[in-house]
DNA sequence: CTGAAAGCGCTAACAG
DNA sequence: CTGTTAGCGCTTTCAG
């Protein structure tokens, strides 16, 4: 806790002003090498760290930015952070981490936290894809939505393409030779469970196919889709595949159809969503599904925020591809 | 993008000067009620916010702390981060997220970023417990250690006590009726299996016990636990319950056990750990198991940075004890 | 090629 | 009770 080290000592021991051994350490100005190489290593032998916020009060940048994940920060949120930092920290950039918990009270507040700390951009994320109300308006610093999107179609959000994914899994299945496909998702007021619905009713139906039963809604858990075998099982339907809104519920209706006898995939494919390494791994047969690229998200979102900076914001929404992960539950 | 206000602008609209504006501002000085409210009116009417970079360039504080997440940021993070976040937010302490990926040159390049911004402290965190070199010696800020520990023991850690975790577990079952118990765990030189096992093989000593079979080492997956229930039930030992090394162990084996035809609890009871929502959840029956409290343990860490901030700081390393939650795989 | 000086926005003495 | 002044540590003109 001793007092840190300045650059004028730095200069000092250089024996240079500090004008000239703050060009030397940045690489600035017209210097001598001797000079340059001089003061580098009078900084490395005192072990000289410049001081951030003397810099920013300077230079006005301050190479951070926010991250504000409105929902409590989740298993979403880990891939979308792990893909922002990568693309951030390759610009030397720093990320404040702020868990709102669905607070608007603490999301204000800290966006006023990060406003004070004159960050560079701010990330907001959140564990539903739904548009939310943007988190302010007029703001000084650009914004970035990533996995969300801000209602507002001037604001730049990047989203994972649900439908796209729907579109995948339902192509996969008829593509290993399934006619008779049955949905098992979410609840219906939910906008993921919803969207990926229709998406795949879509596709079905642009084949000239319906589901097999009408689309069953429920919770987005292993419990329901457990139930949910059950009923597919009690309606005499002859499905051949089910295409479910999560991997958990396709991991409770494996469970359940395999103790009934059915086997997987020979009597019944089965497709997740998520590709949730513990659920999809656990789950037997090795379950496929479908992956959103969270990193990819977040690295997107990173990047686009980065541009918003220098400049040149984005608008709308980007909506990026999902991916489908083929595993045991469809092999043919 | 404007340019943000600042203090002069407020002071000037007050019509007073810029360090009355602050006194007014901070609450500290001795002013005339009106004219520090008259200020407060100007700053909320231009939208001021202070510039933290100013701030702290005068006062030498930053309110801000670094998180460096030494693995890569899993699971265990999220709660470690949410109880830090709870500790320091109320304390209007911002934080910086480092994720070091496992990688030394990574985490030494955050060390130095966090030191450049003139961090008030820093949390070290990881996926394992096991005590690590310390992040750096000597530093100008406090260290302390959330989870996993350091190896100097001048350096203050908040450890979950795992060995306390084992013997909760391993009272549960014999105060439920069972004495023929076995263990099934992770990877015999992993710090935590090790730990674990060992605890809970002194607590069945303690009673004059033994494990039913000697202690299962593999991996920390369902699929070992799936292979371990294989192994117990070819040995002919005639276990009545299964202490595991994880909820993921647990769950592989309460599902191979139930498939071979054994009930739980009835036939095995079974105890899981770390309380993973999903998993134990997911499990049929639902699992006990033991948590180590980790948002705990991230808010003990963060209380603990507080108070060497301000001068009392702790050395060594604090265990906190485990909690075991019962659930139906233990019900008598 | 290098040094001197000004100033980023704020706080903290110290006068008045 | 309020204003003035002097920096915090750094970058950046502008002279020399």
């Amino acid at each position: 806790m001793d007092r840190a080290v300045t650059i004028s000592q730095v200069a000092a021991l250089a024996g240079v002003s500090t004008g000239t051994a703050s060009k030397a350490l940045n690489g600035r100005g017209a210097l001598r090498p001797e000079t340059r190489l001089r003061v580098q290593q009078a900084a490395e032998q005192l072990g000289f760290v410049a001081n951030a916020a003397a810099r920013s009060l300077q230079t006005g940048r301050t190479y951070t930015v926010g991250m504000i994940t409105t929902d409590s920060i989740g298993r979403f949120s880990i891939p979308l952070l792990i893909g922002a930092e990568d693309a951030l920290g390759a610009g030397q950039m720093s990320i404040f981490l702020c868990d709102a918990r669905d607070d608007p009270i603490r999301e204000q507040y800290y966006l006023r936290t990060l406003l004070s700390r004159k960050v560079d951009g701010i990330i907001v994320t959140g564990r539903r894809t739904q548009a939310r109300a943007p988190i302010g308006v007029g703001l000084p610093v650009p914004v970035v939505y990533a996995f969300i999107s801000s209602a507002d179609p001037a604001d730049c959000s990047v989203v994972p393409d649900e439908a796209d994914g729907s579109r995948r899994a339902i192509r996969h299945l008829l593509a290993v030779g399934r006619r008779r496909i049955a949905l098992v998702t979410g609840p219906e007021h939910h906008h993921s469970a919803s969207v990926r619905a229709r998406a795949a009713e879509d596709t079905l139906a642009a084949e000239g196919l319906r589901p097999a039963v009408p689309t069953l809604y429920g919770e987005w858990s292993e419990a329901w889709g457990r139930q949910a075998a059950g009923i597919l099982l009690s309606t005499g339907a002859d499905v051949d595949a089910v295409f479910c809104g999560s991997d958990q519920i396709a991991r409770g209706l494996a469970e359940a159809l395999t103790k009934a006898g059915r086997e997987i995939p020979r009597d019944v494919a089965l497709v997740g969503f998520d590709n949730w390494d513990v659920m999809v791994e656990g789950c037997q047969p090795p379950l496929t599904s479908i992956d959103m690229d969270l990193e990819g998200i977040g690295r997107t979102a990173a990047e686009q925020l980065l541009a918003a900076i220098n400049g040149t914001p984005a608008h709308g929404q980007h909506a990026r591809p999902c991916r489908l992960v083929p595993r045991a539950s469809t092999a043919v």
